[in-house]
RNA sequence: GGGUCGCUAGCUCAACUGGCAGAGCAUCGGACUCUUAAUCCGCAGGUUCGGGGUUCAAGUCCCCGGCGACCCA
Protein backbone atom coordinates (compact mmCIF):
# COMPACT_ATOMS: atom_id res chain seq x y z
CA UNK A 1 0.00 0.00 0.00
CA UNK A 2 0.72 3.58 -0.54
CA UNK A 3 0.15 6.55 1.27
CA UNK A 4 1.38 5.18 4.48
CA UNK A 5 2.49 7.70 7.44
CA UNK A 6 5.50 6.92 9.48
CA UNK A 7 3.67 5.59 12.01
CA UNK A 8 1.44 3.80 9.96
CA UNK A 9 4.43 2.34 8.23
CA UNK A 10 5.96 1.52 11.55
CA UNK A 11 2.61 -0.58 12.85
CA UNK A 12 2.24 -2.28 9.28
CA UNK A 13 6.17 -3.92 8.88
CA UNK A 14 5.93 -4.45 12.90
CA UNK A 15 2.49 -6.65 11.66
CA UNK A 16 4.45 -8.21 8.66
CA UNK A 17 7.23 -9.32 11.12
CA UNK A 18 4.40 -11.01 13.13
CA UNK A 19 3.25 -12.65 10.15
CA UNK A 20 6.80 -13.97 9.59
CA UNK A 21 7.23 -15.18 13.37
CA UNK A 22 3.20 -17.17 12.72
CA UNK A 23 5.15 -19.02 9.66
CA UNK A 24 8.18 -19.83 11.10
CA UNK A 25 5.64 -21.20 13.47
CA UNK A 26 4.07 -23.49 11.61
CA UNK A 27 1.04 -20.91 11.37
CA UNK A 28 -0.33 -19.27 8.71
CA UNK A 29 -2.04 -15.67 9.42
CA UNK A 30 -4.33 -16.35 6.53
CA UNK A 31 -5.70 -19.74 6.86
CA UNK A 32 -8.11 -21.13 5.08
CA UNK A 33 -9.03 -23.98 7.14
CA UNK A 34 -10.20 -22.55 10.80
CA UNK A 35 -11.90 -25.05 13.55
CA UNK A 36 -15.82 -24.71 14.19
CA UNK A 37 -16.78 -22.93 16.60
CA UNK A 38 -19.74 -21.54 18.76
CA UNK A 39 -21.14 -18.62 18.49
CA UNK A 40 -20.69 -15.92 20.87
CA UNK A 41 -23.91 -15.50 21.55
CA UNK A 42 -24.70 -18.85 22.15
CA UNK A 43 -21.95 -19.19 24.88
CA UNK A 44 -23.58 -16.05 27.02
CA UNK A 45 -27.23 -18.23 26.83
CA UNK A 46 -25.74 -21.09 28.10
CA UNK A 47 -23.98 -19.52 30.88
CA UNK A 48 -24.63 -16.55 31.90
CA UNK A 49 -26.19 -17.87 34.72
CA UNK A 50 -22.59 -18.42 36.46
CA UNK A 51 -21.80 -16.91 39.69
CA UNK A 52 -19.08 -14.19 40.30
CA UNK A 53 -16.14 -16.22 40.20
CA UNK A 54 -17.36 -19.15 38.92
CA UNK A 55 -15.90 -22.08 36.52
CA UNK A 56 -18.07 -23.93 34.69
CA UNK A 57 -15.61 -26.81 33.34
CA UNK A 58 -16.86 -26.16 29.80
CA UNK A 59 -14.85 -25.84 27.53
CA UNK A 60 -16.00 -23.74 24.28
CA UNK A 61 -14.32 -22.82 21.11
CA UNK A 62 -15.22 -19.50 19.46
CA UNK A 63 -13.63 -17.05 16.90
CA UNK A 64 -14.56 -13.51 15.89
CA UNK A 65 -12.33 -10.31 15.94
CA UNK A 66 -10.15 -8.82 18.93
CA UNK A 67 -11.74 -5.35 19.33
CA UNK A 68 -9.86 -4.08 22.87
CA UNK A 69 -7.40 -5.44 25.59
CA UNK A 70 -6.82 -4.37 28.38
CA UNK A 71 -3.16 -6.04 30.23
CA UNK A 72 -2.10 -6.40 33.78
CA UNK A 73 1.45 -8.22 32.83
CA UNK A 74 0.55 -11.53 33.90
CA UNK A 75 -3.17 -11.62 33.92
CA UNK A 76 -5.11 -9.56 30.32
CA UNK A 77 -8.61 -9.48 28.99
CA UNK A 78 -9.45 -8.73 25.47
CA UNK A 79 -13.04 -8.31 24.10
CA UNK A 80 -14.07 -10.83 20.96
CA UNK A 81 -16.56 -9.89 18.95
CA UNK A 82 -18.81 -12.15 16.48
CA UNK A 83 -21.52 -11.24 14.60
CA UNK A 84 -24.13 -12.03 17.58
CA UNK A 85 -22.30 -10.65 20.58
CA UNK A 86 -19.28 -9.99 22.62
CA UNK A 87 -17.54 -11.84 25.19
CA UNK A 88 -14.36 -11.27 27.15
CA UNK A 89 -11.21 -13.36 26.73
CA UNK A 90 -9.41 -13.93 29.96
CA UNK A 91 -5.77 -14.80 29.29
CA UNK A 92 -3.70 -16.14 31.99
CA UNK A 93 0.10 -16.29 31.48
CA UNK A 94 0.81 -18.25 34.07
CA UNK A 95 -1.87 -20.90 32.84
CA UNK A 96 -0.32 -21.44 29.64
CA UNK A 97 2.60 -22.75 27.70
CA UNK A 98 5.46 -20.30 26.63
CA UNK A 99 4.40 -20.80 23.28
CA UNK A 100 0.79 -19.74 23.49
CA UNK A 101 1.93 -16.84 25.58
CA UNK A 102 4.08 -15.79 22.52
CA UNK A 103 1.10 -16.76 20.06
CA UNK A 104 -1.17 -14.26 22.35
CA UNK A 105 1.58 -11.64 22.43
CA UNK A 106 1.58 -11.10 18.94
CA UNK A 107 -2.41 -10.67 18.34
CA UNK A 108 -3.29 -6.89 17.78
CA UNK A 109 -6.68 -5.34 18.01
CA UNK A 110 -8.06 -6.24 15.26
CA UNK A 111 -7.16 -9.46 14.26
CA UNK A 112 -9.43 -12.11 13.59
CA UNK A 113 -8.77 -15.24 16.51
CA UNK A 114 -9.85 -18.10 17.47
CA UNK A 115 -9.46 -19.18 20.98
CA UNK A 116 -10.42 -22.05 23.08
CA UNK A 117 -10.98 -22.08 26.74
CA UNK A 118 -13.56 -22.98 29.37
CA UNK A 119 -16.49 -20.78 30.29
CA UNK A 120 -16.34 -18.56 33.48
CA UNK A 121 -17.12 -15.48 35.31
CA UNK A 122 -14.66 -12.86 36.72
CA UNK A 123 -14.48 -12.00 40.26
CA UNK A 124 -16.01 -8.48 38.91
CA UNK A 125 -19.10 -11.00 37.65
CA UNK A 126 -18.06 -10.83 33.62
CA UNK A 127 -18.46 -13.79 32.13
CA UNK A 128 -15.75 -14.57 29.97
CA UNK A 129 -13.43 -17.28 28.49
CA UNK A 130 -10.40 -18.55 30.31
CA UNK A 131 -7.64 -19.17 27.10
CA UNK A 132 -6.39 -21.79 27.05
CA UNK A 133 -5.64 -22.12 23.03
CA UNK A 134 -5.51 -19.67 20.22
CA UNK A 135 -4.68 -19.39 16.55
CA UNK A 136 -4.75 -16.58 14.08
CA UNK A 137 -7.02 -16.89 11.64
CA UNK A 138 -6.39 -13.47 9.62
CA UNK A 139 -3.61 -10.60 10.92
CA UNK A 140 -4.59 -7.08 10.39
CA UNK A 141 -1.88 -4.92 9.37
CA UNK A 142 -3.92 -1.93 10.22
CA UNK A 143 -5.22 -0.23 13.37
CA UNK A 144 -8.84 0.04 14.15
CA UNK A 145 -10.28 3.91 14.33
CA UNK A 146 -10.21 5.05 17.98
CA UNK A 147 -12.63 2.75 20.57
CA UNK A 148 -14.06 5.64 22.45
CA UNK A 149 -14.60 8.13 20.74
CA UNK A 150 -15.08 5.37 17.78
CA UNK A 151 -15.32 6.79 14.03
CA UNK A 152 -17.39 9.95 13.40
CA UNK A 153 -16.39 11.45 9.92
CA UNK A 154 -19.36 10.62 7.76
CA UNK A 155 -17.00 11.08 5.07
CA UNK A 156 -14.13 8.46 6.10
CA UNK A 157 -17.67 6.51 7.71
CA UNK A 158 -19.30 6.11 4.38
CA UNK A 159 -15.70 5.67 2.06
CA UNK A 160 -14.39 3.12 4.49
CA UNK A 161 -18.21 1.22 5.91
CA UNK A 162 -16.20 -1.90 7.26
CA UNK A 163 -14.72 0.37 9.78
CA UNK A 164 -17.99 2.12 10.63
CA UNK A 165 -20.05 -1.38 10.64
CA UNK A 166 -16.63 -2.52 12.83
CA UNK A 167 -16.87 0.40 15.57
CA UNK A 168 -20.30 2.12 15.11
CA UNK A 169 -22.98 -1.05 16.39
CA UNK A 170 -25.94 1.55 15.12
CA UNK A 171 -24.74 1.29 11.82
CA UNK A 172 -24.50 -2.16 11.72
CA UNK A 173 -28.08 -2.63 13.08
CA UNK A 174 -29.59 -0.71 10.52
CA UNK A 175 -28.65 -2.77 7.53
CA UNK A 176 -29.72 -5.86 9.73
CA UNK A 177 -33.13 -4.05 10.11
CA UNK A 178 -33.31 -3.03 6.65
CA UNK A 179 -32.58 -7.28 5.87
CA UNK A 180 -35.23 -7.70 8.41
CA UNK A 181 -37.83 -5.57 6.49
CA UNK A 182 -36.83 -6.65 2.88
CA UNK A 183 -37.29 -10.12 4.17
CA UNK A 184 -40.52 -9.25 5.89
CA UNK A 185 -42.25 -8.04 2.86
CA UNK A 186 -40.90 -10.86 0.46
CA UNK A 187 -42.22 -13.61 2.94
CA UNK A 188 -45.49 -11.77 2.67
CA UNK A 189 -45.79 -11.14 -0.78
CA UNK A 190 -45.00 -14.72 -1.03
CA UNK A 191 -47.74 -15.57 1.27
CA UNK A 192 -50.07 -13.97 -0.62
CA UNK A 193 -48.96 -16.39 -3.72
CA UNK A 194 -47.74 -13.48 -5.72
CA UNK A 195 -44.77 -14.58 -8.32
CA UNK A 196 -41.57 -13.24 -7.53
CA UNK A 197 -40.02 -12.14 -11.15
CA UNK A 198 -37.07 -10.19 -12.20
CA UNK A 199 -37.75 -8.20 -14.94
CA UNK A 200 -34.71 -6.45 -17.24
CA UNK A 201 -32.87 -3.47 -15.65
CA UNK A 202 -31.16 -2.42 -18.91
CA UNK A 203 -33.56 -0.93 -20.91
CA UNK A 204 -34.08 -0.11 -24.88
CA UNK A 205 -36.57 2.70 -23.24
CA UNK A 206 -36.98 3.78 -19.18
CA UNK A 207 -40.22 4.53 -18.46
CA UNK A 208 -43.13 3.57 -15.91
CA UNK A 209 -42.12 6.78 -14.42
CA UNK A 210 -40.76 10.07 -14.88
CA UNK A 211 -36.67 10.87 -13.99
CA UNK A 212 -33.58 11.07 -15.92
CA UNK A 213 -32.45 7.81 -16.54
CA UNK A 214 -28.48 5.88 -16.53
CA UNK A 215 -27.16 5.65 -20.06
CA UNK A 216 -25.01 2.57 -21.24
CA UNK A 217 -24.05 0.70 -24.06
CA UNK A 218 -24.35 -2.57 -25.04
CA UNK A 219 -21.67 -3.50 -27.90
CA UNK A 220 -22.38 -6.36 -29.50
CA UNK A 221 -26.14 -5.12 -30.30
CA UNK A 222 -24.94 -1.90 -30.51
CA UNK A 223 -27.50 0.08 -28.86
CA UNK A 224 -27.78 2.35 -26.45
CA UNK A 225 -29.87 1.42 -23.39
CA UNK A 226 -30.77 2.72 -20.05
CA UNK A 227 -30.95 1.38 -16.44
CA UNK A 228 -34.33 1.25 -15.22
CA UNK A 229 -36.34 4.18 -14.14
CA UNK A 230 -39.37 1.64 -12.66
CA UNK A 231 -40.03 -2.18 -13.01
CA UNK A 232 -43.28 -0.70 -14.29
CA UNK A 233 -44.43 -1.71 -17.71
CA UNK A 234 -42.56 -5.06 -17.69
CA UNK A 235 -44.62 -6.18 -14.29
CA UNK A 236 -47.81 -5.37 -16.52
CA UNK A 237 -46.45 -7.43 -19.53
CA UNK A 238 -46.35 -10.67 -17.02
CA UNK A 239 -49.80 -9.73 -16.09
CA UNK A 240 -51.05 -9.32 -19.87
CA UNK A 241 -48.86 -12.93 -20.07
CA UNK A 242 -51.13 -14.33 -17.28
CA UNK A 243 -49.42 -14.51 -14.06
CA UNK A 244 -52.04 -12.72 -12.34
CA UNK A 245 -49.84 -12.10 -9.33
CA UNK A 246 -46.48 -10.78 -9.72
CA UNK A 247 -43.52 -8.53 -7.55
CA UNK A 248 -40.34 -7.73 -7.99
CA UNK A 249 -38.30 -6.19 -5.36
CA UNK A 250 -34.79 -4.41 -6.43
CA UNK A 251 -32.47 -1.99 -7.28
CA UNK A 252 -33.97 1.10 -9.79
CA UNK A 253 -31.92 3.90 -11.20
CA UNK A 254 -32.37 7.65 -11.31
CA UNK A 255 -30.21 9.73 -12.95
CA UNK A 256 -30.78 12.91 -10.13
CA UNK A 257 -29.06 14.63 -7.45
CA UNK A 258 -28.20 13.21 -4.11
CA UNK A 259 -28.84 14.71 -0.91
CA UNK A 260 -30.82 12.99 2.58
CA UNK A 261 -33.79 11.66 0.76
CA UNK A 262 -32.11 11.05 -2.45
CA UNK A 263 -29.98 7.99 -3.72
CA UNK A 264 -28.87 7.23 -7.20
CA UNK A 265 -30.23 4.07 -6.69
CA UNK A 266 -32.78 2.68 -4.42
CA UNK A 267 -34.79 0.07 -3.65
CA UNK A 268 -38.62 -0.84 -5.05
CA UNK A 269 -41.17 -3.31 -4.03
CA UNK A 270 -43.68 -3.32 -7.18
CA UNK A 271 -46.20 -5.53 -7.33
CA UNK A 272 -49.34 -5.56 -10.05
CA UNK A 273 -52.20 -7.98 -9.26
CA UNK A 274 -55.26 -8.69 -11.59
CA UNK A 275 -59.11 -8.63 -10.75
CA UNK A 276 -58.51 -5.93 -7.93
CA UNK A 277 -58.22 -2.29 -8.11
CA UNK A 278 -57.03 0.94 -5.70
CA UNK A 279 -58.70 -0.07 -3.22
CA UNK A 280 -57.08 -3.63 -2.63
CA UNK A 281 -53.46 -2.14 -3.01
CA UNK A 282 -54.25 0.13 -0.25
CA UNK A 283 -55.63 -2.70 2.05
CA UNK A 284 -52.29 -5.11 1.18
CA UNK A 285 -50.27 -1.97 1.78
CA UNK A 286 -51.63 -1.99 5.21
CA UNK A 287 -51.69 -5.27 5.70
CA UNK A 288 -48.13 -5.89 4.60
CA UNK A 289 -46.82 -3.03 6.91
CA UNK A 290 -48.57 -4.68 9.70
CA UNK A 291 -47.01 -7.70 9.10
CA UNK A 292 -43.48 -5.65 9.21
CA UNK A 293 -44.54 -4.21 12.10
CA UNK A 294 -45.38 -7.53 14.13
CA UNK A 295 -42.46 -9.75 13.09
CA UNK A 296 -39.93 -6.61 13.88
CA UNK A 297 -41.82 -6.20 16.93
CA UNK A 298 -42.16 -2.41 16.62
CA UNK A 299 -43.61 0.24 18.30
CA UNK A 300 -46.83 2.25 15.94
CA UNK A 301 -45.17 5.61 17.95
CA UNK A 302 -42.48 6.16 15.56
CA UNK A 303 -40.07 8.89 16.53
CA UNK A 304 -38.01 10.38 13.59
CA UNK A 305 -36.44 13.89 12.58
CA UNK A 306 -37.76 15.06 15.76
CA UNK A 307 -41.18 14.46 15.15
CA UNK A 308 -43.49 11.42 16.67
CA UNK A 309 -46.14 9.50 14.18
CA UNK A 310 -48.39 7.13 14.95
CA UNK A 311 -48.39 4.65 12.57
CA UNK A 312 -51.34 2.36 14.41
CA UNK A 313 -53.53 0.85 11.57
CA UNK A 314 -55.99 1.55 9.72
CA UNK A 315 -54.04 4.24 8.15
CA UNK A 316 -55.97 7.56 7.50
CA UNK A 317 -57.34 7.94 3.71
CA UNK A 318 -58.22 11.05 2.46
CA UNK A 319 -58.49 12.79 -1.00
CA UNK A 320 -55.94 15.09 -1.97
CA UNK A 321 -58.53 17.70 -2.81
CA UNK A 322 -59.98 17.62 0.47
CA UNK A 323 -56.74 18.24 1.83
CA UNK A 324 -56.05 21.09 -0.29
CA UNK A 325 -59.26 22.49 0.37
CA UNK A 326 -59.31 22.29 4.06
CA UNK A 327 -55.51 23.84 4.28
CA UNK A 328 -56.51 26.45 2.74
CA UNK A 329 -60.28 27.01 4.01
CA UNK A 330 -62.00 26.90 0.19
CA UNK A 331 -63.91 24.18 -1.16
CA UNK A 332 -62.54 22.43 -4.04
CA UNK A 333 -64.29 19.74 -6.32
CA UNK A 334 -62.79 17.56 -9.46
CA UNK A 335 -65.23 20.36 -11.63
CA UNK A 336 -63.80 23.65 -10.08
CA UNK A 337 -63.00 26.46 -12.20
CA UNK A 338 -59.37 26.92 -11.99
CA UNK A 339 -59.09 30.21 -12.38
CA UNK A 340 -61.93 30.77 -10.00
CA UNK A 341 -59.59 28.99 -7.66
CA UNK A 342 -56.59 31.32 -8.18
CA UNK A 343 -58.62 34.47 -7.42
CA UNK A 344 -59.69 32.78 -4.16
CA UNK A 345 -56.30 32.17 -3.65
CA UNK A 346 -54.69 35.58 -4.68
CA UNK A 347 -56.94 37.31 -2.43
CA UNK A 348 -55.53 35.12 0.57
CA UNK A 349 -51.82 35.71 -0.94
CA UNK A 350 -50.97 32.17 -1.61
CA UNK A 351 -48.84 31.84 -4.59
CA UNK A 352 -49.49 28.81 -6.60
CA UNK A 353 -47.76 28.25 -10.43
CA UNK A 354 -49.14 30.03 -12.74
CA UNK A 355 -48.59 27.60 -15.71
CA UNK A 356 -51.53 25.16 -13.59
CA UNK A 357 -54.17 25.65 -15.91
CA UNK A 358 -56.25 22.72 -14.70
CA UNK A 359 -58.05 21.84 -11.77
CA UNK A 360 -55.78 18.69 -11.26
CA UNK A 361 -52.42 20.69 -12.15
CA UNK A 362 -53.33 23.76 -9.75
CA UNK A 363 -54.31 21.35 -7.01
CA UNK A 364 -51.36 19.14 -7.24
CA UNK A 365 -49.25 21.95 -7.27
CA UNK A 366 -51.00 23.59 -3.75
CA UNK A 367 -50.35 19.80 -2.61
CA UNK A 368 -47.14 19.34 -3.28
CA UNK A 369 -46.05 22.91 -1.77
CA UNK A 370 -48.06 23.23 0.72
CA UNK A 371 -49.73 20.34 2.38
CA UNK A 372 -47.56 17.43 1.87
CA UNK A 373 -44.49 18.42 3.88
CA UNK A 374 -46.89 18.38 7.23
CA UNK A 375 -48.33 15.23 6.82
CA UNK A 376 -46.88 13.25 9.69
CA UNK A 377 -49.02 10.27 10.37
CA UNK A 378 -48.98 7.62 7.64
CA UNK A 379 -51.84 8.77 5.24
CA UNK A 380 -53.36 7.36 2.12
CA UNK A 381 -53.85 10.41 -0.08
CA UNK A 382 -56.11 9.41 -3.00
CA UNK A 383 -57.58 11.18 -6.20
CA UNK A 384 -54.48 12.53 -8.10
CA UNK A 385 -54.73 14.39 -11.57
CA UNK A 386 -54.94 12.74 -14.53
CA UNK A 387 -52.23 15.35 -15.76
CA UNK A 388 -49.48 13.60 -13.22
CA UNK A 389 -50.69 10.16 -13.55
CA UNK A 390 -50.17 8.51 -17.36
CA UNK A 391 -50.49 5.02 -16.15
CA UNK A 392 -53.46 5.30 -13.52
CA UNK A 393 -57.22 4.97 -14.70
CA UNK A 394 -59.93 7.48 -14.60
CA UNK A 395 -61.79 7.99 -11.50
CA UNK A 396 -65.63 6.73 -12.23
CA UNK A 397 -66.85 10.00 -10.84
CA UNK A 398 -64.33 12.60 -12.87
CA UNK A 399 -62.30 12.42 -15.34
CA UNK A 400 -60.09 14.99 -14.29
CA UNK A 401 -58.95 12.37 -11.41
CA UNK A 402 -57.40 8.86 -11.58
CA UNK A 403 -57.98 6.01 -9.03
CA UNK A 404 -54.72 6.34 -7.38
CA UNK A 405 -52.95 7.14 -4.33
CA UNK A 406 -49.73 7.89 -2.81
CA UNK A 407 -48.72 7.18 0.67
CA UNK A 408 -47.23 9.51 2.78
CA UNK A 409 -45.33 9.38 5.98
CA UNK A 410 -43.28 12.31 8.01
CA UNK A 411 -43.97 14.58 4.72
CA UNK A 412 -42.12 12.25 2.50
CA UNK A 413 -43.64 9.98 -0.30
CA UNK A 414 -43.45 6.15 1.19
CA UNK A 415 -45.78 4.21 -1.79
CA UNK A 416 -47.98 4.90 -4.82
CA UNK A 417 -50.50 2.85 -6.46
CA UNK A 418 -53.04 2.53 -8.14
CA UNK A 419 -56.00 1.12 -10.48
CA UNK A 420 -53.91 0.64 -13.83
CA UNK A 421 -55.13 2.29 -17.02
CA UNK A 422 -56.04 -0.94 -18.82
CA UNK A 423 -57.63 0.94 -21.82
CA UNK A 424 -54.70 0.83 -24.59
CA UNK A 425 -56.61 3.28 -27.08
CA UNK A 426 -56.86 5.71 -23.83
CA UNK A 427 -53.20 4.72 -22.89
CA UNK A 428 -52.02 5.51 -26.49
CA UNK A 429 -53.50 8.63 -26.38
CA UNK A 430 -52.01 9.38 -23.05
CA UNK A 431 -48.71 8.30 -24.10
CA UNK A 432 -48.72 10.34 -27.15
CA UNK A 433 -49.78 13.31 -25.31
CA UNK A 434 -46.70 13.03 -23.09
CA UNK A 435 -44.33 12.70 -26.47
CA UNK A 436 -45.87 15.76 -27.31
CA UNK A 437 -44.77 17.46 -24.51
CA UNK A 438 -41.32 15.49 -24.79
CA UNK A 439 -40.86 17.29 -27.98
CA UNK A 440 -41.89 20.54 -27.03
CA UNK A 441 -39.05 19.94 -24.30
CA UNK A 442 -40.77 19.02 -21.12
CA UNK A 443 -38.38 16.86 -19.42
CA UNK A 444 -41.01 15.95 -16.56
CA UNK A 445 -43.04 14.23 -19.58
CA UNK A 446 -43.22 10.13 -19.72
CA UNK A 447 -41.34 8.73 -23.18
CA UNK A 448 -43.62 7.05 -25.45
CA UNK A 449 -43.67 2.96 -25.59
CA UNK A 450 -45.47 1.26 -28.78
CA UNK A 451 -44.03 -1.98 -27.98
CA UNK A 452 -46.36 -1.10 -24.47
CA UNK A 453 -49.33 -0.28 -25.85
CA UNK A 454 -49.35 -3.52 -28.24
CA UNK A 455 -49.15 -5.93 -25.35
CA UNK A 456 -51.97 -3.79 -23.94
CA UNK A 457 -53.98 -4.57 -27.15
CA UNK A 458 -53.36 -8.19 -26.33
CA UNK A 459 -56.07 -7.37 -23.20
CA UNK A 460 -54.12 -6.60 -19.69
CA UNK A 461 -57.13 -7.57 -17.44
CA UNK A 462 -57.99 -5.15 -14.32
CA UNK A 463 -55.46 -4.56 -12.09
CA UNK A 464 -54.25 -3.35 -9.38
CA UNK A 465 -50.56 -1.85 -8.94
CA UNK A 466 -48.06 -0.74 -6.25
CA UNK A 467 -44.65 0.97 -5.89
CA UNK A 468 -43.47 0.69 -2.53
CA UNK A 469 -40.27 2.33 -1.28
CA UNK A 470 -37.74 0.29 0.89
CA UNK A 471 -35.11 2.67 1.66
CA UNK A 472 -37.60 5.37 3.08
CA UNK A 473 -39.63 3.28 5.09
CA UNK A 474 -36.11 1.65 6.39
CA UNK A 475 -35.48 5.32 7.75
CA UNK A 476 -38.62 5.96 9.49
CA UNK A 477 -38.52 2.30 11.13
CA UNK A 478 -34.86 3.21 12.35
CA UNK A 479 -35.17 6.68 12.94
CA UNK A 480 -32.29 7.54 10.32
CA UNK A 481 -32.81 10.75 8.55
CA UNK A 482 -29.79 10.32 5.83
CA UNK A 483 -30.44 7.80 3.35
CA UNK A 484 -26.95 7.29 3.04
CA UNK A 485 -27.69 5.25 6.80
CA UNK A 486 -29.74 2.93 5.43
CA UNK A 487 -27.54 1.76 2.13
CA UNK A 488 -24.70 -0.57 2.80
CA UNK A 489 -22.46 1.48 0.26
CA UNK A 490 -23.55 5.18 -0.43
CA UNK A 491 -22.14 6.96 -3.62
CA UNK A 492 -19.76 9.07 -2.73
CA UNK A 493 -17.37 11.36 -5.43
CA UNK A 494 -14.16 9.67 -5.86
CA UNK A 495 -11.42 11.29 -3.97
CA UNK A 496 -8.96 11.92 -6.76
C1' G B 1 -27.49 25.50 -9.19
C1' G B 2 -26.90 29.19 -4.64
C1' G B 3 -25.29 29.86 0.48
C1' U B 4 -22.91 28.43 5.20
C1' C B 5 -19.49 25.36 7.63
C1' G B 6 -15.63 21.68 7.69
C1' C B 7 -10.90 18.92 6.09
C1' U B 8 -4.50 19.20 11.33
C1' A B 9 -0.86 12.15 13.72
C1' G B 10 -4.29 5.63 12.43
C1' C B 11 -8.92 7.74 15.33
C1' U B 12 -11.24 11.99 18.30
C1' C B 13 -9.96 16.91 18.72
C1' A B 14 -6.76 21.66 20.23
C1' A B 15 -3.50 25.60 18.33
C1' C B 16 -6.14 33.73 20.37
C1' U B 17 -5.41 39.40 16.59
C1' G B 18 -0.19 35.39 11.47
C1' G B 19 4.98 33.90 15.70
C1' C B 20 8.74 26.84 17.49
C1' A B 21 2.02 22.15 15.21
C1' G B 22 -0.17 20.02 20.55
C1' A B 23 -3.29 16.53 23.64
C1' G B 24 -6.10 12.00 24.53
C1' C B 25 -6.74 7.16 22.59
C1' A B 26 -4.18 3.51 19.45
C1' U B 27 1.06 1.89 18.34
C1' C B 28 6.18 0.97 20.55
C1' G B 29 9.40 0.16 25.38
C1' G B 30 8.79 -0.51 30.81
C1' A B 31 5.75 -1.61 35.74
C1' C B 32 1.37 -4.26 37.12
C1' U B 33 -3.12 -11.11 38.48
C1' C B 34 -9.94 -8.98 38.01
C1' U B 35 -9.94 -5.17 34.01
C1' U B 36 -13.86 -3.66 30.78
C1' A B 37 -12.40 4.13 28.15
C1' A B 38 -7.83 -0.19 33.26
C1' U B 39 -3.85 2.71 35.64
C1' C B 40 1.27 4.60 35.96
C1' C B 41 6.27 5.93 33.56
C1' G B 42 8.80 6.70 28.93
C1' C B 43 9.60 6.89 23.38
C1' A B 44 8.06 7.66 18.61
C1' G B 45 4.60 9.30 15.12
C1' G B 46 2.82 15.49 10.77
C1' U B 47 2.62 16.59 2.59
C1' U B 48 -2.07 20.82 8.56
C1' C B 49 -6.96 18.15 1.58
C1' G B 50 -4.00 19.89 -3.25
C1' G B 51 -1.84 24.12 -6.00
C1' G B 52 -0.50 29.22 -6.19
C1' G B 53 0.05 34.13 -3.74
C1' U B 54 0.97 37.97 0.30
C1' U B 55 4.64 38.14 4.39
C1' C B 56 10.79 38.26 7.84
C1' A B 57 7.21 34.38 9.14
C1' A B 58 0.97 30.98 6.91
C1' G B 59 -2.69 25.38 9.91
C1' U B 60 -4.25 30.63 10.41
C1' C B 61 -4.78 35.90 5.44
C1' C B 62 -5.93 36.06 -0.28
C1' C B 63 -6.89 33.31 -5.08
C1' C B 64 -7.84 28.61 -7.77
C1' G B 65 -9.15 23.57 -7.28
C1' G B 66 -10.79 18.76 -4.55
C1' C B 67 -13.93 16.15 -1.15
C1' G B 68 -17.66 16.24 2.57
C1' A B 69 -21.72 18.08 5.83
C1' C B 70 -25.89 21.17 6.47
C1' C B 71 -29.51 24.80 4.60
C1' C B 72 -32.08 26.75 0.30
C1' A B 73 -34.01 26.31 -4.99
Amino acid sequence: MSNFSKSEQEIYDLRLEKIQYFLEHDKDAFPTEFPAASKIQEVINKHNDLSEAEHSGVEVQIHGRILNGRSFGKLSFYDLVDNSGRIQLLVDSKTLSDEENLFFSKYDSGDIVGVKGEVMKTKKGELSIKVSTSTILSKSLRTLPEKWHGLKDKETRFRQRYLDFIVNPDAKQTIEARSKVINSIRKFMHSKDFVEVETPILQPKAGGAIAKPFITHHNALDVDMFLRIAPELYLKRMIVGGFEKVFELGRVFRNEGIDQTHSPEFTMMESYEAYTNVDGVIKMVEEMCLTVFSELELNYEISFDEKKADFSFPWKKTSMFSLVSEHFNLNIGFDSDPNTIKEDLSRKNIEFSEDSNTIGLLVYDLFERYVEENIVNPTFVTDYPVEVSPFARNNKNSPNVTERFELFAFGSELANGFSELIDPIEQEARLKSQAQKKEQGDEEAHVEDMDYIEALEHALPPTGGLGFGIDRFVMMLTGNTSIREVVAFPHLKPEN
